[in-house]
DNA sequence: TTGTAAGCGTTATCAG
DNA sequence: CTGATAACGCTTACAA
């Protein structure tokens, strides 16, 4: 109480430590200590001295640096995002799995910490996780096959998770079914009667162009989930139906892909769209040509996200984002715990809207 | 080279030190040391023998967490986020702010640590800073006035940046003239010769309900931005017009509460939104009621976001996000490297697009 | 150029 | 219930 002349000498923000609480309080600094960590048992009164030579010093509890070194632990889970934020968060699909993960890591008073990768440069971000105490890295946002992170992560002997890529086995993954799940659009439309039927795929890879891809293209490509959802397309109706990619994975970039097939003489009466956000540039693209959505054009997305502006509702693959980043979170926190943890599947459901419509 | 048994014993993941690396190239630990460091010079053989030794070992440089408490800083900033992460994400405008932080932090080599703090739970993010290590907190998406993070990161010395809020001497903060600006929405507006102008305000407090607001209702505001907005509407406008505030900040919010203005008689003939997600809002509740935008009405918004679905373009005010995301990490910078850094202004201008139009 | 030694601020173990 | 003491893994004067 009164004054400490906190305003006058102040010495240039060292804070004070657990020693000097100790001191202050007249207990030895292990006894200090435990009156935070609160284990054993420490008698209230000297408990409550101590408290009030804290209180009195300023000090605002141990140091986390110095008790994650002693733990062992930071309490950060690493997130990996490829592109810039500002890219990446666009799709609210994504941002729902991180929504989901944040929710079970704030459970487990654990933080979030981002390990953006831009575009060209990956040493970023093994940089960053070279000076960052990492408890494990997810992979949330589907990434490449393959990423540099892996083998440096896995040497810090940090535990991996993804959501099917990067590909390797010292990364857990939580997938989906992404041949079953484009099956089951494709056989919806099908069943309309479509057969001039279109894919606009996601980029097969970091910074591809929009364009046409053929077979090959998708053989080779770098996205997993791109590639596999391009591999159920072909499977189900054959090579010679349109394919194009998209340029980044946006409403603008998913209508300028669009713009491929919409022009093209057939053009298709269905259009399978990989993800939500391209669809959604197919229904303004289309719009724009003055074509009606469903009755000139049907259009399926992927992934269930809500577009707020949009009357109507998409049909698409329910991947129930949320849902799917907290089960990230379970398998983290089993991960935490040292369990030996098996690859997962997550379920999707195909959710009829009123984007398609019979042929 | 050749098998080096890693997968016959294998001890549980116990990493090697620097001092097992350093008794294996037959060098004391400090020398190891300094071949990662990289400060003073070594000579190239012996750096080279420690580098093997290390490859031998598996070992992947310093432990971050031991580096980070020796230099007593972690490489870690904070970044405050109200809300869940899936809600303060929704909005383009915030995710381009930390878009711009995250690229000013990359260059420095930090990373960015999202401390959430949901509805309802302050204690949560409380409990995170407690045990997190930061170097620096950013409020970088304007919260409330106040809020209890204050005191306790003060009290670990930990400098605090902020857009506006909340109000404390020891946040440092980039604000920008709300006032202002509006009042640049507002004379655009009266030139056009809209008389009859309603606004609709963001949230002016967390978790309030979407319905009219009176001035004292503004006055009483908790955050400050939607407050500064809402005042100099009054001020320019007097108190008489229609004000309405959203529940949330999205769309559907938005077309919720612009749902009161527009069905009022006499239905105004301009809105002014408090936010382009509002106004996108606005739009589509009009678009709903066969009201064309702008003939029936002209609507404004504020913060200069991209709407990829909208054909035309929102009339609004520019805050570039993500240029302001990295004033904030060059404010940062110096505040770390020990500046005195002064509060500063970000400056924002009218973008003229084609949603508004003379009454 | 290299080695010695003293911490960084905690927590855990084990006596008393 | 409380107090020495030894780590946790690294960095950096300072000495050799």
């Amino acid at each position: 109480m009164g004054r400490q002349g906190q305003s006058t000498t102040r010495t240039p923000h060292r804070r004070p430590t657990l020693r000097e609480v100790a001191d202050e309080a007249g207990v030895s600094i292990s006894t200090a200590s435990l009156v935070y960590s609160g284990k054993q048992g420490v008698s209230p009164a000297t408990a409550e001295r101590v408290r009030a030579a804290a209180e009195t010093l300023g000090y605002a509890g141990p140091d986390p640096l110095a008790s994650s070194l002693r733990h062992g632990r930071s309490g950060v889970v690493g997130v990996h995002v490829e592109g810039a934020l500002g890219y990446a968060f666009q799709d609210p699909y994504a941002v729902s799995v991180l929504d989901g993960l944040g929710q079970v890591l704030d459970e487990l008073g654990m933080g979030m910490l981002l390990v953006p990768e831009p575009p060209g440069g990956a040493e970023h971000a093994a940089r960053l996780v070279a000076g960052q105490a990492l408890d494990a890295l997810v992979f949330a946002l589907c990434g490449p096959t393959t990423s540099a992170l892996v083998d440096q992560v896995a040497a810090r002997g940090i535990p991996m998770l993804g959501t099917g890529a990067p590909v390797d086995e010292r990364v857990v993954q939580l997938r989906i079914d992404d041949r079953a799940a484009t099956g089951e659009l494709v056989d919806h439309l099908r069943r309309l009667g479509h057969e001039r039927i279109a894919m606009l795929a996601m980029p097969l890879g970091p910074g591809a162009p929009a364009g046409p891809v053929t077979v090959a293209d998708v053989d080779a490509a770098t996205y997993p989930d791109a590639r596999d959802r391009a591999l159920a397309f072909v499977d189900r109706l054959g090579p010679d139906l349109p394919m194009v990619q998209s340029a980044g994975l946006s409403i603008d970039g998913g209508a300028q892909a669009a713009a491929l097939l919409l022009d093209a003489v057939p053009r298709p009466t269905a259009v399978v769209a990989q993800s939500d956000l391209l669809a959604a540039g197919v229904i303004r693209a289309a719009t724009d040509r003055g074509l009606s959505v469903p009755d000139d054009l049907s259009v399926v997305g992927f992934d269930g996200i809500e577009l707020p502006w949009f009357e109507g509702r998409l049909t698409t693959v329910e991947q129930d984002g949320r849902g799917k980043g907290r089960r990230l979170g379970d398998m983290l926190r089993r991960l935490l715990d040292g369990e030996v943890v098996p690859d997962e599947e997550h379920p999707t459901r195909l959710r009829l809207g009123t984007t398609t419509c019979p042929r």
